[in-house]
DNA sequence: GGCCTTATTCTCAAGGCTAGAATAACGCCA
DNA sequence: TGGCGTTATTCTAGCCTTGAGAATAAGGCC
C-alpha cells in the first residue's frame, strides 16, 4: 500500500495508453430556433470532435482546431462542461483502450451557413422534443410518462420502486407542478436508463421497456446526445445569473429579439414587461438612438449590449423572469 | 483537411500516451472549521492523487481507490470539478508526455483522525488565509491589495491596466463593496498571474512582483492549490442552493452547528433568526425530541436531516441568507 | 434569586417579483 | 384619412421574500 502510494506520480511516465476526445457543442440562435453544429455521417448526427493531441497547446486548443477543421466554424466563447470516463458507453472501444470524453459548449452569433459539406446547423429540440415548452406542453410527454410509469412499476423491489418514482417526478415533474427547464441531463439519463432512447439499446444494457417503444428526438453517435444534453442543461442555468446570451446576439437588435433568443434557450416564455425591467433594470443593454420596423406593429428600438458590465462588479445579477423553480 | 477529418475517430486506437491524473479534495467540517484532507510529504502538502488506470472502471472508482490507499478514507458524496490541461503548471512533465489533471470533491462527515501517518486533515484556510472573513475583514487584505495596485500600474498597456484593474475590482471588490464568497478561483489565478504566491515563481511563468512579496497562504504541489481553489468555489456556490451540507453532518445537530458549518465553508457570517427561518420553512430538518446542553446557555433541540427532501421535488431550495452578490 | 449565555420567536420595513392593464406608434386597408 | 391590427413600452397594485433588530425563553452558575 505504502509502495503504491509512493509511486502514484512515478507511474505517470509509464502510463498505459489512455486516448482522450473533445466533442463541442456549438450553439446559436436562429430566427428564434435554438441550433447546434452537427456533422452528418451515414444516418446519424455526431457534434464536431476529434483525439486530444499532443501537438495541442491546451485542450480547448485542440477542441478549437478540431471544430475549425470539420466545419470551418472559428468560435468565440468556449467552456469545458464535463468529462466522461464510462466508455463503455461510447464507441466500442477496444478491449484495453480506455476513452475519455471532454464536452465543450461554444457559443456563436447566429449562425452562418455551415462551411463544410457535411456540417449543418440543425434545431437542438430535434434531439429533445420534449424540452420544448415554448407553445405549451409537448403532447408527447403523455407517452414518455406512461412509458416511465411503466418501468416505475418494473423496479425489483419496492424501495427501488420508490426511488424510480421520486426520481421521475423531480426531472418531469407532476401534471400540476410547473416544469423546470433545468435538469435536461437528469431527464435525458433518465430515459436512457429506462431503455427508452436507442443509445441505451445500442449500448445493450439494461432491457428497456419490452415493447420496445421509443421516445421522439433523434438519437446521435457514441455519448453525444448526453453531451449535448449537458450542455442545454448548463446554459439554462448560466443565463439565468450571467449574460451570456449575448455571445448570441448581433451588434444590434430590439429587445423582444432577446426575449426570443432567452425563450429559445430556456423552452419556456416569459412575461415581456418584466423581462425588459430586469434587463434595462441591470444596465445590460444601451440604446443605440436606431429603430427598426422589421418586427412589424410599433417600431422597436434597437439596444446593444453594454459590453462595460462584463468590467462592472456586475459578477452576478442578470436574473432572468424565469422562477427559478 | 477532409482526411483529418474522417479519420478523427479512427486515429483514436493509435493515440500517443496520455497519462490522466485524478485528485480529491476531500472536505470535513471540525468544531467549526473547514478542513481537508492533506498528503504532507517533504516541507509541502498535496492532494490524495493517482493516476487512472485501466483497472478502474470508471474515473470514479479510481479516484475512491487512490483516496482509501493513501488516507484509508472512504468516500461518501463525490463529485467531478473540472479537467485541467496545461500541466506546463503542474509536475515538470516530461519532454512529450501530456498530463491531464481531474479534480474532484467530496464531502466526509466530522473528520476522523486521518487513517495514515502522512494523511492528515488541515484547515482550508491555511492555504487561502484570505478567504476568512468570519471574524471580519482579513488584515493581509491590505497589503495583497497594494501588491495587486502595482501589478495593475506595470501592465504593458492602458488597455491592458483597465482589464487588470476591472479583474481585481471583480474578485476582491472594492473596500466599500460587499465581499463576494464565491470567485476563490479567480482570485487565486489573479494572484497566480500577478507572481504573488509561490506556485507561480516555481512555474517560472511572468515575472512577478520583483520585490519578491508573496501573499501568506501556503502554497500546495503541483496545482494542487487551484483544484482546492476550485472546489472550495464550487461548494460556496452549491450550498446556496442545494442541501450539500448535510453530507458533513452528523446524525443529530443543533440548528447552529448547522449555521457554524455553512459559515465555515463560505466564510462569512449570516444573521441567525434568518438561516433558521429558511432552513426551518423549506422543511430540511425535523426535531429528534432530544435536547442537548452541551453549548451552554438555554439547551437547543437536536434535529435531524429529513431525506426525504432529497426525493421531493425540491430540486432547488435551500436558499440560504447570503447575498448572491 | 440574579446574572450570564445561548435558543427561539416575532415584527416591521424595504425591496423584488408576478401578472395584468393601459398607452404609444407604426403599417395596412377600406 | 380614419379605423384596425400589430408590436412596443410604461405603469401599477398585490404578494412574497429578505434584512435587521427586538423580545422572550430556559438552562447553568454564583
Amino acid at each position: 500500500m505504502r509502495a503504491a502510494q509512493r509511486s502514484a506520480h512515478e507511474q505517470q511516465a509509464v502510463q498505459q495508453a489512455i486516448s482522450v476526445d473533445l466533442s463541442a457543442v456549438v450553439v446559436a440562435v436562429t430566427k428564434d430556433e435554438p441550433k447546434v453544429l452537427a456533422i452528418r455521417t451515414n444516418d446519424i448526427d455526431a457534434l464536431p470532435s476529434g483525439p486530444f493531441e499532443p501537438q495541442h497547446r491546451t485542450l480547448e486548443a485542440g477542441l478549437r482546431a478540431w471544430v475549425e477543421t470539420q466545419t470551418r466554424q472559428v468560435l468565440g466563447y468556449v467552456e469545458q462542461l464535463y468529462t466522461f470516463g464510462d466508455s463503455g458507453r461510447s464507441i466500442a472501444a477496444g478491449a484495453n483502450a480506455r476513452v475519455l470524453s471532454i464536452g465543450y459548449l461554444a457559443l456563436v452569433p447566429e449562425a452562418q451557413p455551415a462551411g463544410t459539406a457535411n456540417a449543418e446547423w440543425r434545431n437542438w429540440y430535434r434531439y429533445f422534443p420534449w424540452e420544448d415548452w415554448r407553445n405549451g406542453r409537448p403532447v408527447m410527454l403523455d407517452q414518455i410518462a406512461a412509458s416511465l410509469k411503466e418501468w416505475c412499476a418494473a423496479a425489483p423491489s419496492p424501495a427501488q420502486r420508490k426511488l424510480r418514482d421520486a426520481r421521475v417526478r423531480m426531472t418531469f415533474g407532476t401534471r400540476k407542478s410547473p416544469w423546470n427547464d433545468e435538469p435536461v441531463l437528469e431527464r435525458y439519463e433518465l430515459l436512457y436508463e429506462a431503455g427508452l432512447v436507442p443509445e441505451a439499446q445500442r449500448d445493450s444494457r439494461r432491457g428497456g421497456a419490452a415493447g420496445g417503444f421509443m421516445t421522439e428526438g433523434e438519437p446521435m453517435l457514441a455519448d453525444h446526445r448526453r453531451i449535448l444534453a449537458t450542455a442545454i442543461a448548463r446554459l439554462r442555468g448560466k443565463i439565468k445569473y450571467r449574460p451570456v446570451v449575448f455571445e448570441l446576439m448581433p451588434a444590434t437588435f430590439p429587445l423582444l429579439h432577446l426575449q426570443r433568443t432567452v425563450e429559445a434557450l430556456a423552452g419556456v416564455r416569459v412575461h415581456k414587461p418584466n423581462f425588459r425591467r430586469l434587463v434595462e433594470g441591470q444596465g445590460l443593454v444601451e440604446d443605440t438612438g436606431g429603430v427598426t420596423t422589421a418586427t412589424g406593429g410599433r417600431p422597436a428600438r434597437l439596444v446593444r449590449f453594454r459590453s462595460e458590465v462584463l468590467l462592472e462588479g456586475t459578477t452576478t445579477g442578470f436574473r432572468l423572469p424565469i422562477a427559478r423553480k
